[in-house]
DNA sequence: AGGCCCATGTAATCTGTTACATGATTCC
DNA sequence: GGAATCATGTAACAGATTACATGGGCCT
C-alpha cells in the first residue's frame, strides 16, 4: 500500500491523467517515487473503485481523449491517516553497489566505467532537480520560501532529489578515482 | 536476479550460514544490500542448485548444525558475467518522502515527529558504519588504505552507506526545521 | 510511409513481505 | 520454566518488472 499513497499525494494539487502521472512517476521529477504506467493505471481503476479519487473524462480535438483524476474527501483522510502511521526507513538496492563491494575480484575497468556512466546520470539529474526547484521558488529566496510559501512540500521533496543525486556524483567520482589509482599502481608495479 | 548476486558477493570472501548471511542482510551492516531470511535460505538453495555455491555441513556441539556456502569457480564467473552488465540507477521508495510532498495538506506535527525519529536512526546507522570503516581500516589512514590495501570494495560501499545516511539525517533535520519554523508563525499569526 | 508522442491497457513473471512453523541450545 | 539466540524453512500475498497489444494524430 505504498504507491496508493504517492498517487494520491501527486494528485493533491492538480489533476492528472495516468498518461501524466506516468511522467511524472518516470524520469525526470519523479522526485518523490518512481512506477511504471502500467502500475499507474491499474492503481488508479483501484484508487476510484474505493471512491478515494474521482476520475473526470476530458474530450480533446487534436489527440486521443483521456481521463484525469481528483482526490476525494475520502482520499485526503485516507492520506492523511496515513502520514500518521510509522514508515520503516528505505533500504537501498543498487546493483552498482554490488559490484562494487564485490570489486577486489572482479574486472576493475568495467566497474569504473560504470561509475563514470552513473556519475553523467547524475549530474543530469542534478541540473534538472536545481531547475525544478528555481521555477518552484520563482523570485524568491529559499530561506524566504521556505519561510512563508504556502507549498513546500513538493520543494522539500525535490531537495531530498537534489541532495541524494549529489552525494550519488560524489561517491561515484570518489570510487572511480580510487580504484583508477589503485589500477595505475598495478600497472606501475 | 540480484538478490543473487549480491549473495554472491557476500560470500566471495568468506563461507556464511543462511543465518549469518541473514543478519549481514538484515539491519546493521547491511551496507549494500538487504534481504529477509526467508529470501536467503531460498535463495541459497536455487544458487546451489544452479552450482554457483556449494553448500558444506557444519557439526556443532553447543549450537544446532549448519550449513555454510562458498562461491564456486561458475559463482565467480556469473558474478564477473554480472559486473559487466550495465544496471540501471535504483529509485528511492520511501514513505517518508511521500508524507513530506503531501505536508501542506497534512497534520505537520506528525509529519515532524517522524522526521526526528528518522533523524535518530540516521544517526545510530552512522555511528555504525562510522565504526565498521574504523575496524576495516586499522591501524592505516584512510587515503593510506583505498591506496594499498587488497581489498576495498567492501569499505567504499561502507563510505556510500555513511554519506546516504549523513544526507538522510541533514534533510530529515533541515525539513524538520522548516516545518517547525511555519508552525510557529502560523501559531503566532 | 515511418517515427514519435498521446493514451490505455492485459498477461506473465519475478521479487519482496507477512504470517506461520519447527526444533535445538544457552542463559537466567 | 521462560526468554533469547541459533538454525531453517513453507505458504500466501503484495508489489514491481517485462513483454505484449492497440489505436489516433502529428510531423517529415
Amino acid at each position: 500500500m505504498a504507491l496508493r499513497h504517492a498517487v494520491l499525494a501527486a494528485l493533491l494539487d492538480h489533476e492528472y491523467s495516468g498518461y501524466q502521472l506516468a511522467k511524472i512517476f518516470d524520469t525526470g521529477v519523479a522526485n518523490f517515487w518512481h512506477a511504471l504506467p502500467q502500475q499507474l493505471y491499474a492503481e488508479l481503476v483501484k484508487l476510484e473503485e474505493a471512491g478515494l479519487i474521482s476520475g473526470r473524462r476530458v474530450i480533446q480535438q487534436d489527440r486521443p481523449n483521456k481521463r484525469v483524476y481528483t482526490v476525494t474527501q475520502l482520499g485526503l483522510a485516507e492520506l492523511e491517516r496515513f502520514a500518521g502511521t510509522e514508515s520503516k526507513p528505505s533500504c537501498v538496492r543498487d546493483d552498482l553497489l554490488v559490484k562494487v563491494y564485490a570489486v577486489d575480484s572482479m574486472d576493475t575497468n568495467a566497474v569504473i566505467t560504470q561509475l563514470l556512466g552513473r556519475a553523467e546520470q547524475a549530474k543530469a539529474k542534478i541540473a534538472l532537480f536545481a531547475d525544478l526547484l528555481r521555477k518552484l521558488r520563482g523570485d524568491v529566496g529559499e530561506e524566504e520560501f521556505l519561510r512563508h510559501n504556502e507549498q513546500i512540500g513538493p520543494y522539500l521533496a525535490c531537495q531530498r532529489g537534489l541532495r541524494l543525486e549529489q552525494e550519488n556524483l560524489e561517491w561515484c567520482a570518489h570510487s572511480a578515482n580510487v580504484l583508477n589509482a589503485r589500477m595505475a599502481v598495478r600497472d606501475g608495479a
